[in-house]
DNA sequence: TTATTGAGATCGGTCATACCATTAGCTCTG
DNA sequence: CAGAGCTAATGGTATGACCGATCTCAATAA
């Protein structure tokens, strides 16, 4: 189709003498783009599929797999293979981050100035974007925060329910999908955490403060709300990783906030 | 075989988590992780790291081909795969993301206004942590664009350096890798505008004042400059498009401001 | 008639083997 | 000593086979 991408840089699509199974994943990338596949749809077995395309089964598995490493296929054996459908919204692959972060010994105490960085970015617009839903729903999960002081699980649920919809109503999915990558990461040692019923009741007045800001369409004021709120969110976790570390007698402690992000 | 290796690489045969191959994509990132495979070090021929793990060379190669499609590995024929080198920042492969807005339908202004989220973000850390060094290049970039007005191509350098330099002063790599992963997304329609020189007079000023911010360790001021530079340059591409399109008679212009990254 | 179960068909996962294409390193030659 | 050419090493591809998980659908029982 159109051949006004020959950029300067050599994306994988953009080298049609490259490998074969490169070619493969740039048949499935246009496939995928011209709308010949869509998110839920099913591949063809890959044994049509390779005949089809002119390559071994071999081959056509290294192009598939290539694509599911990064999150666009998904394949189930006995089943077949499967655009990944997004039911909400899009969502990128963390792995590669993750896999990055062990690489570059990144500490999670940078993780979460992204993520601060990116929840700012998002509450900023949606307080200038949020729908009326939107923020009802923000109203609600406050609500439900209160209601959950003394079950963590349970509050933990509003609590990404709550950024989710913040995010959402930012408007820009990007940003989102960025957001989501990197929480994804902190969540593990997030959900490990069993806070103190004090911190519940002041990260819940938190949010509060955001969802105001947002309501009341100051964009500064809501940055300004999600940041204490992450930076709280923040000491609270050293504090507990801390304390947890002391209390193993110092073993295994890696989780904390200056440790690699595992 | 030999028994000298047993040491370092594990058989993998002890329970499987998942599919064998997922297996050795978790086996070759411990690996990483810990150290014993480094950044661009060489990993052992596909036929002897097979026997290693325990497993067969297609297996093998589809959990190669998996941390390849992310940026971890990199395979050259008849080298040998190794593990990606980052000579400067870490980087994210932005293929992922240019999938997605694919299968979404992402209009370059949303991924416009990320990459401002995400520019803003890491002028306001530059602003706090710039060294004397990352500032004196500034200084030499912006200087290099006033330099350049008459030849778009090394003006256009110079801003990439510029920008480089300013994500690499905010002393946080995700950040640096997320703006990089959606900035190369955009390059390709930023390549090709052939910029008006008034343009890019006003470009190096806004540049000019993004140092200055920055300098004057001002992050407040720094977001804002950084907010206007790029809301200025995303102003003079849409009109460039749409005169661009207007010339083609209207003919597929659609890398236009609301079209569909491609 | 409806729900359940079972067998066959479908399809991805894995393995073994062979051969091709490219690269790196070494040897031989000038 | 330097460069050209050869050889071995190494990743890329192809063929074919078998296994295990999953789906489909018809036969059977309630």
């Amino acid at each position: 189709m159109t051949d006004l991408n020959n950029d300067i840089f050599k994306t994988i699509d953009a080298e049609r003498r490259g490998t074969t199974s490169e070619e493969v994943v740039s048949q499935l990338r246009e496939m995928i783009h011209r709308g010949e596949l869509r998110p839920g749809d099913r591949l063809p077995p890959e044994r049509d599929l390779a005949k089809m395309l002119g390559v071994s089964r071999p081959t056509l598995r290294a192009g598939i797999r290539s694509l599911a490493a990064v999150g666009v296929l998904q394949s189930r054996q006995g089943a077949g293979t499967f655009v990944v459908k997004s039911d909400g919204p899009p969502s990128l692959d963390s792995s590669p981050l993750r896999l990055m972060a062990s690489l570059h010994g990144f500490t999670s105490a940078e993780m979460f100035e992204a993520r601060q960085s990116l929840e700012m970015a998002v509450a900023g617009l949606a307080a200038e974007r949020a729908t009326d839903d939107q923020m009802a729903t923000m109203a609600e999960e406050t609500t439900g925060m209160f209601a959950s002081l003394d079950d963590p699980e349970q509050f933990l649920v509003h609590d990404m329910h709550f950024h989710q919809t913040v995010a959402a109503a930012s408007g820009n999915r990007i940003l989102t999908s960025l957001m989501n990558m990197v929480s994804t990461i902190l969540f593990d040692v997030r959900s490990k955490t069993v806070k103190r019923a004090r911190d519940l009741k002041e990260s819940a007045e938190m949010h509060r403060h955001i969802y105001r800001a947002i309501r009341e369409r100051n964009p500064e004021a809501a940055r300004k709300a999600m940041r204490e709120h992450l930076m709280l969110a923040q000491k609270a976790q050293e504090q507990e990783a801390a304390e947890d570390a002391a209390g193993r007698n110092g073993a295994n402690g890696s989780n904390g906030a200056n440790g690699d992000v595992h």
